[in-house]
DNA sequence: AACGGCGGGTAACAGTGTGTAACGACGCGG
DNA sequence: CCGCGTCGTTACACACTGTTACCCGCCGTT
């Protein structure tokens, strides 16, 4: 029965074309307006009326979704290149938060002018409907993760997904700072601070990256993304 | 600080307008073609070259995803109204696997022809739009349920989405049967199947609901919600 | 310098959910 | 009618992760 011969591809939803936004060309359609947010300000927070998209030009945020009874979810971490904003397209007002990590550089694209642009520009329509789809693919990704994956699994492939992120905007993918703290990163893989340290700690000890408070050193990717699908750790010998 | 005055609305995400789309408009513009799907069968298999999106008519199926050593994950299980294939919008092929749940009928809209069509048609492109970030915002509704909610929990959300879901579509919502396997939901919820069935052994031991195999009556919606929400099995007062 | 707050790290303990296993119920085909 | 396989149910032991607690170090402030 199960004759699915080739790749089953739920992939980590890479972020392709950082710069698939033309912005010159958009602003022949409509007003665009850049702006700067500072580090630990909102570009924007659930409930608030939902008047625009905003393309991310610079700086590493965070985007949260909550539920009435103060549940919350860290349901990614948005960088250069990533358009804010798109899961709320339908509705009245914007149904999660992102905040900055750092100070950030943001182009604001008013909504329902967005879409008349589409009308006129297909390419528009093109990137957009991608955006859409890109980010469905990646959050299925991360449903599967957490589903599928142990807590040291899902820190592993946490790294490597930074990892390939960073490599993608011309960053090193072996040596980085991460911009969220803990926390963050637990909310995101569904686990308790605690355990993501612990899970770094013993990634540390099994010699396959370091750790100092923030700053990660990938010290055989090989060997991470090993921890990433499957197996456990097991310590090298030092 | 936190002065998040009103609802932070990540909301179940409600399958608002079942039939959103105007199959007799769209005919004018691309060729629409109805496809009878037999239980078990598959309407599109995750590898297959993407080139069409499917309007469900009637039936219900079951979406999941897989990575490349096998993990799987339950996705969601469309229905009427429903717009299959979006979330393999962009990639060459299809990214997930959509089988029939029972004998289903859909409607093939083969994919760059949609595309065109909603340069003409702007309330088609508005509808496209619209199921994307109605379908991102449902699946971060579930990602935060599985992050933050007890396996009671997660059951008792999953009775209540069903609920909804039948009653939008005009069937009972305290009665219904269950047309996927207990497996089925225990991937949808990232839980074993063993849990799904204990939890709902227990909901029904507390007198909310009634279970007989794949047949549920919910016997309190209120004392549902409770347990969906925060709050653990209390037995009550035989 | 002293202080407090926040983020991070570690450890002991506890609990939820899992793995395993055995059993029962149903449906299908011979 | 029987046999068999799939699906669902329940019991029990255990492991992983959550819980709790306390530690440290950093940083801004007083």
């Amino acid at each position: 029965m199960n004759t699915a011969a080739f790749v089953p591809p739920c992939t980590p939803a890479l972020r392709l074309v950082p710069d698939a936004l033309d912005i010159e060309a958009l602003s022949a359609h409509m007003t665009v307006q850049r702006r700067r947010i500072r580090a630990g300000k909102p570009v924007y927070r659930s409930g608030q009326p939902f008047r625009a998209l905003f393309f991310v030009h610079a700086g590493f945020l965070r985007r949260s979704v909550a539920a009435a009874d103060g549940r919350e979810l860290v349901t990614g971490f948005p960088m250069r290149g990533e358009l804010l904003g798109v899961e709320s397209i339908g509705s009245a007002h914007y149904t999660a938060d992102v905040i900055a990590l750092e100070d950030c550089e943001v182009v604001e694209l008013a909504y329902p002018a967005v879409l008349q642009a589409c009308a006129a520009l297909p390419v528009l329509q093109a990137a957009l409907t991608q955006a859409l789809a890109q980010e469905l693919r990646r959050d299925q990704y991360w449903r599967l993760a957490v589903a599928t994956l142990s807590a040291n699994q899902r820190v592993a492939a946490f790294l490597q997904e930074v990892a390939a992120s960073h490599r993608a905007l011309g960053f090193s993918a072996s040596h980085f700072v991460l911009r969220m703290s803990r926390s963050d990163i637990a909310s995101f893989l569904a686990l308790k601070h605690e355990t993501v340290t612990r899970a770094l700690s013993q990634l540390a000890a099994a010699g396959v990256i370091t750790v100092e408070r923030r700053e990660i050193r990938i010290v055989c990717t090989e060997r991470l993304a090993v921890c990433a699908n499957g197996a456990e750790l097991v310590q090298q010998a030092a």
